[in-house]
DNA sequence: GCCGTTTTCGGCCCGACTGTTTTCAGTCG
């Protein structure tokens, strides 16, 4: 049995969780919190890499002590402090610091006196009204507890980086309506384009700050004020999402957007960096004894502390700080690198427009080149292409490319991965093609050996050119079938293919790490929108940021290749 | 529990807001 990080991290979690409500060190406390973030961040497996003999104290944050517990866990599965603690303080109380308002000492306090142990215990102890006659405990507390709870009901899940894009534009922009709100930013999570958002976090400089505050407390779309105070506030839209709002003057705007972007981690090892050069670093500023040096702007506090600067898809301190330090942080891709999109459907299938259409589109992006990458025979459900089909479409797209002017229209399919890991059209067929997107639709349950092998054959095949979306997750949806990535990425290097990184919002597959990883194994992407009409190729924005958070340059990715140099590129050998 | 160009012991990021207090603990980001 391997065990993964993921288990290994959750366990990690959950001990911290346990001990922060049984009172112990803090700091203890933090180290497990660390260890889990540090392992649940590694792309390799790390029963692999003990299997290797590295030295897992050569991790940040892991010592003699968590490398044992980690070796522990890899050869057992599990790990006997966490069950010795399990057996006197309930795993479930876990549930109830999800719940906003309480905190280990609070929980703590409701198991001992009320023996509460999970949410229902503790829904039927507020029916009785018996929370808020415990010491510390009031009215308020009980009600924010109840309707935490009630959300925690409704909305369990982070929203989708797309869905939260409309709503902060929407919100930043009434914002910006102001005149005495100087600089508006979204910041947080969002500013640093992760693929779900929790809550949004907005910074605004300004010298009124009453007057922002009432402006922002005025808009239309607040269902309930959960704070205010005179430089803060927080709310919860009625689209369910919760919204953190920061006044700074504008001398500490810098400052105060590096600490709202985050992460948490990436402030603390900034402000330790400060620290070592006596420097004090706050949301206002950095500071030297009580004089302000740097502040008003990012550049200029990284600048300061002696680091380049760190884009915010960066700052999750899994290495950049050490790369900024000695100036050597990727140039990351943009939007404006991209030369074309390399996955899109027409109305031949399960598309809603022409190849026309598409292709008009695409012109219209100043795109020099798209692929036309209909589903085949094999996916019934959306009436896929046969031979006969897809060579009626080639012809129909010579004919439409000596009409185009600027952009040329690739012949192209997604075909099928079927379960034995043959492509779903003959190569008679396919050999027509400039190149292939290669997707299984199928058969996602197979167990991991099964899965890997299955892809790795579809490769063996010399027309296959590109991995369609390779993991086969749904963000909040469903879970990625289970595959081997190593084995998949390095069976990409050797036979020359391509991985997607497919920018449907609720796909972004690959994810963050496996960019990285894949990258690391010297395996190019392709972002590519998967888009069913002319509006899909918009999602090339997200695309984008999921790669520029796996640290992509325009170097690691075939779409911002022109045509000439594409075609190259992708030629197996 | 981790860690060291001030350290192998004694630190470990830091400030705002709420609610329950009557001066501050708890929580959050």
């Amino acid at each position: 049995m391997t065990i993964h990080n993921v288990e290994i991290a959750e366990k990690f979690t959950r001990l911290a969780n346990l001990l922060e409500i049984e009172g112990a060190n803090p700091f203890r406390v933090r180290a497990y919190r660390n260890a889990a973030r540090v392992i649940s961040g590694i792309t390799k497996n790390v029963s692999d890499l003990l299997a290797q003999g590295m030295d897992l104290t050569e991790l940040p944050g892991i010592g003699d002590d968590l490398a044992e517990k980690i070796k522990t866990i890899v050869n057992t599965g599990e790990l006997p402090i966490l069950q010795q603690i399990e057996a006197r303080t309930p795993a479930v109380l876990n549930e109830l610091m999800k719940i906003e308002g309480l905190g280990p000492k609070r929980v703590q306090k409701l198991y001992k006196k009320l023996k509460i142990h999970n949410l229902k215990d503790l829904e039927q102890a507020l029916a009785k009204g018996k929370v808020r006659k415990l010491a510390g405990f009031g009215e308020k507390t009980e009600k924010n507890i109840q309707s935490s709870m009630q959300h925690i009901r409704e909305y369990s899940q982070r929203i989708k980086l797309a869905d939260a894009f409309s709503i902060a534009n929407r919100l930043v922009h009434y914002l910006k309506l102001l005149p005495e709100a100087k600089q508006v930013e979204c910041a947080g999570s969002f500013r640093r384009r992760r693929e779900t958002v929790g809550d949004l976090d907005i910074l605004i400089s300004a010298n009124n700050n009453e007057k922002v505050i009432n402006h922002f407390l005025h808009y239309n779309e607040i269902a309930t004020i959960n704070s205010q105070g005179s430089t803060r506030s927080a709310v919860r839209l009625h689209s369910g999402i919760q919204v953190d709002l920061r006044v700074v003057p504008e001398e500490s705007y810098g400052a105060a957007l590096i600490y709202f972007t985050g992460s948490k981690d990436h402030n603390i090892a900034i402000r330790k960096i400060g620290i070592k050069k006596k420097f004090k670093i706050n949301e206002y500023g950095m500071f030297k004894g009580k004089k302000q040096i740097a502040g008003k702007s990012e550049e200029e506090m990284y600048h300061k502390i002696g680091l380049a600067y760190i884009e915010p898809e960066m700052r999750e301190d899994r290495g950049e700080i050490e790369l900024a330090k000695k100036n050597q942080l990727p140039k990351l891709i943009t939007l404006a690198d991209i030369r074309g999109d390399l996955h899109c459907h027409t109305n031949l299938t399960d598309g809603t427009a022409s190849l026309e259409t598409m292709a008009a589109a695409a012109e219209l992006l100043g795109y020099e080149y798209i692929a036309i990458t209909d589903h085949t025979q094999h996916l019934a459900m959306v009436h896929g292409v046969n031979k006969k089909s897809l060579l009626a479409q080639i012809k129909a797209i010579d004919k439409l490319n000596a009409q185009l002017k600027k952009l040329i229209v690739l012949k192209s399919c997604e075909v099928d991965i079927l379960e034995d890991g043959s492509l779903d059209l003959p190569d008679e067929v396919l050999k027509e093609l400039d190149l292939t997107v290669c997707s299984i639709h199928s058969k996602f349950n197979l167990s991991a050996k099964k899965q890997t092998e299955r892809v790795i054959r579809a490769m063996d095949n010399p027309y296959f050119t590109i991995l369609g979306h390779p993991s086969g997750r749904l963000i909040n949806e469903r879970k990625a079938y289970q595959i081997n990535f190593e084995k998949i990425i390095h069976a990409a290097q050797e036979r020359h293919c391509f991985l997607e990184l497919n920018a449907q919002p609720d796909r972004l597959d690959l994810d963050d790490a496996h960019c990285q990883l894949a990258k690391e194994l010297g395996v190019k992407l392709a972002i590519s929108t998967d888009a069913h009409s002319p509006e899909g190729f918009a999602f090339m924005q997200f695309g984008i940021y999921q790669a520029r958070r796996g640290w992509l340059t325009a170097e690691d990715v075939i779409n911002t290749r022109s045509l000439a140099e594409l075609r190259k590129l992708i030629k197996r050998k």
